[in-house]
DNA sequence: TTGGTTGACTTGAACGTTCAAATCCTACAC
DNA sequence: GTGTAGGATTTGAACGTTCAAGTCAACCAA
């Protein structure tokens, strides 16, 4: 690695063009106070020496570094898949605002928020983006008794009003997948989701109940958790029976791909005589044959929104809650 | 959100205690300058005003931002699923040495460079991490060029003393896996792999070949594209083979797991008749049945190690290379 | 006493920006 | 000719730290 000489600063800048250190900085930050010629001057020198503002002086003046934490997930977690193309999709939208994604990594509950709290108070961050909540998380009663500034994907499930999130509406999802199924001349139709938990599964429950109720069709709704042999387990029962379903609308990819093993191994031709509808639509889909088809989340979308807001809060903006519907993506299994 | 009041600074904490600001700063970075008296005193101050240094501040002067950037990996690539644990392994790494990573989205490969430089430039960062490096890889030649300090998981193919690196042995881990299916009596192992790349793909192919040899046993080498389908149907054949292979060394888990549905098809039980190794230990080896034995890559390891030696990097010592051997992680397919 | 050494602490400057206020110049109206 | 307004530019200070050099007192040896 060869010896670091020292880069140009914005003092290099003035000296070579004849001209104040406040001028060098208009011509960077606010060009139109500066004359014409002046401005052509400056550049051209800037252009020469590549040189850009130091943001470490810039972030201690202004206070802000344009850097938003947030929690790597540990590689166990079954919804990585999800949060991965969401990592993807936040750091865009960070960078089209001039911001930058820096990632902590707790290990437990207690420390994530001594780190988020240490982070903030040593300027080492703007806020956070939080990522997974669910109903009486501390993360969120935390951050907002503390006034540290953050946004989640995930509702504030507490106290939706007292902060900034976004969210996708899982209930819209399974609603749009069993109005999919009724319209393609389905008429029994199947939930298989989660046990209740009081937050995401029964949401994604409730959509798939609103749309049978509304066709006045019996419910058929079953669960386990989300693991593939369990899943597997209780679609083979569920395929069983005599009045089988033809659809099954299910809460998370994990659970479809295995419904999708019971029905193969009971002979039943996914696609053809049971339609199978996942939840993510994560790498899973691709290796389920058909392909699975699944409720994609907005992942990009979420992001964008989650950056604005973000940016909002900044300029003393009041909470606000935004709800995205997910859409279908069709592939072999529908 | 709740209005800000100001962080307390080292000149608040320095006035409350009667101290001067280069006091309370030793006290924190250098207690051992400091009358053990006033130390108490002033540490007392500290915790009562819950005090941290600011790191924008502390960075401007240190010239150095405790930053390190790396390329969120792009959700489609194959390999995410071990950089992904990776990367997490990579923040705790840098957890523990003060340090944070940072993520950067680049589309192209001219933007990633561009980016980099200006990251470095600006001061935003002290250098990168890179990963998934390949023979004629441009960052690894133009970060050299430009002085900028970097490490990579991965080794630099072209220059490899002229920069700092870490890498998994691959010829390492596929000699183990077939030097196991020798000591377990197999004598038919056959190799599936990628087409001849210069690369890692070779790399795992030459560890096969070498023990094979070592054993005098003739090689039975296929190879094809990282994807389940033609996995699925190279090993078809192979295995359709009137004097078939017992055990199948693989050069990625997707690879492994097309083999064995490809056993499954053929009704040839996957760990009985025959044996399968992926290479990755990836998610993959959960769905398969029974689980995919796999060859594991020590990313905690690789993390620390290139923590450490990007550290290193500062006080100007010489690029090192490292190459750490995988393990093999058994589980039903082999 | 003198001079040197040590330890505890302070002072001034610097890191590279930007804000706020001040200065300078030109143009224009009266 | 005087005053005023406005644009272009400069100056000084501040952001919160740490480094380098300084002061000051106490201690000890010659």
């Amino acid at each position: 690695m060869s010896h670091q000489e020292r880069m140009p600063t914005i003092a290099t800048v003035a000296e070579l063009a004849g001209v104040s250190r406040q001028t060098v900085s208009n011509v960077v930050r606010a060009p139109h106070r500066v004359s014409p010629d002046t401005l052509l001057r400056v550049q051209g020198i800037i252009r020469e020496l590549d040189y850009r503002p130091n943001r470490s002086a810039r972030a201690l003046q202004a206070r802000q570094t344009g850097l938003l934490a947030y929690r790597c997930h540990r590689p166990e977690e079954t919804e990585n898949l999800v949060l991965d193309r969401f990592l993807h999709d936040l750091c865009r939208a960070a960078d089209e605002h001039d911001h930058h994604i820096t990632l902590v990594s707790p290990i437990t509950i207690d420390q994530e928020l001594a780190m988020y709290r240490d982070l903030y108070r040593s300027g080492r961050v703007d806020g956070f983006v939080l990522s997974g909540t669910h109903p009486g998380d501390p993360r969120l009663s935390g951050l907002v008794a503390e006034g540290i500034p953050f946004v989640s994907f995930g509702r504030n499930w507490d106290a939706p009003s007292e902060s900034t999130w976004v969210d996708v509406d899982g209930a819209s999802g399974t609603r749009q997948a069993t109005e999919h199924y009724w319209r393609s001349g389905h008429r029994r139709i199947a939930f298989l989701g989660w046990p209740a938990d009081g937050a995401i599964g029964d949401d994604r429950r409730d959509g798939y109940l609103a749309a049978m109720s509304a066709y006045r069709l019996a419910p058929l709704d079953v669960s386990c958790f989300d693991r593939l042999d369990a899943a597997e387990a209780v679609a083979s029962s569920l395929l069983a029976a005599p009045e089988r379903p033809t659809a099954v609308v299910c809460a998370s990819d994990t659970l479809a791909l295995g419904c999708a093993w019971a029905a193969q191994k009971l002979g039943i031709a996914v696609g053809a005589e049971l339609g199978i509808m996942g939840f993510d639509d994560s790498a899973l889909t691709v290796i389920a044959r058909p392909g699975l088809s699944s409720i994609r989340q907005p992942t990009d979308l979420v992001a964008q929104a989650l950056i604005d807001r973000f940016i909002g809060l900044r300029r003393a903006e009041q909470p606000t809650a935004l709800l995205l519907a997910p859409s279908l993506v069709h592939r072999g299994s529908s």
